[in-house]
Order: structure tokens, then C-alpha cells, then sequence
DNA sequence: ATCCAATTGCGAATGGTTCGCAATTGCAAA
DNA sequence: TTTGCAATTGCGAACCATTCGCAATTGGAT
């Protein structure tokens, strides 16, 4: 995942973008900015530019947030590329994508359960496809 | 799902116990304490009061809290039970149940594709549970 | 019926997030 | 490269869902 073609590169959303970039884990804004002024008394990012930053990114597709039952706080971290699910017959095992996401994009995962935090998820749906329901139906008239 | 024995059975928490039990849809804090007071001027169950109600049916997992990402309210249901799908712990491998299905309780799952009949699905979160979330902050500093 | 811990009414405080506005800054066009 | 201007930021104040504090009330065990 790279940089927004669409945003304009600026001072505050590149270090915000660096420090998503470097982390292992998702952050709160507040970690962000703090993490922007290493330590200093002045601060790199102001927090409310932090927020927008991410709000862009949000926008973008390219961060993701996330909000845990058990805090406030929403947690940032890059998007993944690349989301999809399938219908799978259980007859030909031939794999159709599903349209969108049983989940929302991405949304509602933080709801699973105040302890967890969510990094991504598997849905499969099973049944048979067209052309192996019509061969059935004749394989069952014999 | 009934009423949680080891809670007392006190006007509020029975008044807002029954919105919940009579809506077909979650809802927020305000609109319970809307719909307690049935258009009357003076409150039936004040809002303080709601929110600790169901902050109590939650902790006796009698009702799900849920926050979505395109508003800031908290949306509130009595929790389902059968059919259920599980978060699991990358670190661990330990497994929460999911509380509800992302399809939805009453599967139209048929309509994932006009040419596909559904039988089944799996549907798996992955991610970290709290306890390894803590250890992982932890063994970060060292 | 009595008693006491649990609960509520009520308002004030909290705290994450958003907004407003003047100053600044990417960057497209000249 | 310089210019022009819409987009963005710094900064603080406002917002608003939720939580807290405390005195008054109440459910329910004995």
C-alpha cells in the first residue's frame, strides 16, 4: 500500500503515513502525534491534523480504523489491498467471487468482541453452482 | 433470552429491557430512553440511568453493544444464541465466539448470486485476544 | 416489617473527535 | 521559476456520547 496518488503530500500526512508505515501495530491518534514529535517539546503534528490525515486516508481506502469496545479510541493502520470472498461449489469447487463483504468494507469487525482486536477474517460461502445443479438434477433422473 | 437472574429487577432496567426485547433493530442509548417515555414530557428512565442498564446487561451478556464507524453512538441488542461463528487469536489460536452472523440472523444468503444455491458458510476474524495483545505491548518494550 | 447494599435521578465532568478561521503551503499553469 | 489559489495546517474552542459523583430511593434477603 502506497501513498494516496490523490492527496497532496504534506509535511503532517507523510510523517503521519511513515509512522503507520513502521508499525507493527494499529495506533491512536494520540500515539501517532506523539510519535511524530519524538519526544520534543514542540509538537511535528498537531493532533487535529493528525485526525485529518487520517480522515483523508480513511477516505482514500488506504488506512483503516477501528474502534475496540473496551477504548475509546479509534486505532489506525494501513489497508490491506486486495479484499475478497467466494462462493465455493462443493461439486466442481469452482470459486465465484462474492460481491462486497458480509462484513461491510471492513466496518463492524471491531463489534466481534470487546477483547479482540480484529486483523482480518475468512468468509466462505458453500452450495452449488448452476451448471452442477442441472447436471444433478439429470444424474438423478437415471 | 430473558432477563439476567443476577441482576435486580428494577423499574428502569425492566423498561429498558422490554424496548429492547419488542425492537426488531439495535438501538442507541438516547432512543431508549426516547422510547421510555412514550412522548411525555417528564423522563420515565433518565439517560444516565440507560446507559448503566445496559452497561449491566452487558456484563451478564445479555445484550451486545455495537459501534459502527459512521456514527459515534453505540447501538444495543439482546444477544442472539445457535448459529455462531468464531474470533481466533493468531498468537494463541484460543477461540471467541462471534456474536451474531455477519449475514445476518435469517440467512439471504441466497441472494449472494442469483445462480448459486447456498448450503453453507464459514465465516472466521482473526486477529489477538486482549491477554496476548497485553504480552505482545510487553515483550515490544523489552 | 426492617435494613442495607444496589440502584436511580440529576447534573456536572470527561475526553475523544470535530470545527472554525487565519496563516501557510503544495502544485498546476504561465 | 514565479505566480495564484485551493487545499491544508496550527491552534484552540466547541461538540457530544458517555461516565461519574452523590444524595435519595428501592429491591429483596432475613
Amino acid at each position: 500500500m502506497s501513498f494516496p496518488d490523490s492527496l497532496r503530500k504534506t509535511k503532517s500526512r507523510l510523517k503521519v503515513w511513515e509512522i503507520l508505515s513502521s508499525s507493527t501495530t494499529p495506533l491512536t491518534a494520540r500515539q501517532i502525534a506523539q510519535k511524530a514529535d519524538g519526544g520534543n517539546e514542540e509538537k511535528a503534528v498537531w493532533l487535529s491534523s493528525v485526525y485529518r490525515a487520517l480522515e483523508a486516508f480513511e477516505k482514500a481506502q488506504a488506512v483503516n480504523r477501528t474502534l475496540l469496545k473496551d477504548s475509546p479510541e479509534a486505532l489506525y493502520s494501513l489497508s490491506e489491498t486486495g479484499h475478497h470472498h467466494y462462493a465455493i461449489c462443493m461439486n466442481c469447487k469452482s470459486r465465484t467471487e462474492l460481491e462486497g463483504c458480509p462484513f461491510g468494507e471492513h466496518e463492524h469487525l471491531h463489534t466481534v468482541d470487546e477483547d479482540f482486536m480484529v486483523v482480518g477474517h475468512v468468509v466462505e460461502v458453500f452450495g452449488y453452482c448452476k451448471d452442477c445443479r442441472k447436471k444433478m438434477q439429470k444424474d438423478a433422473k437415471k
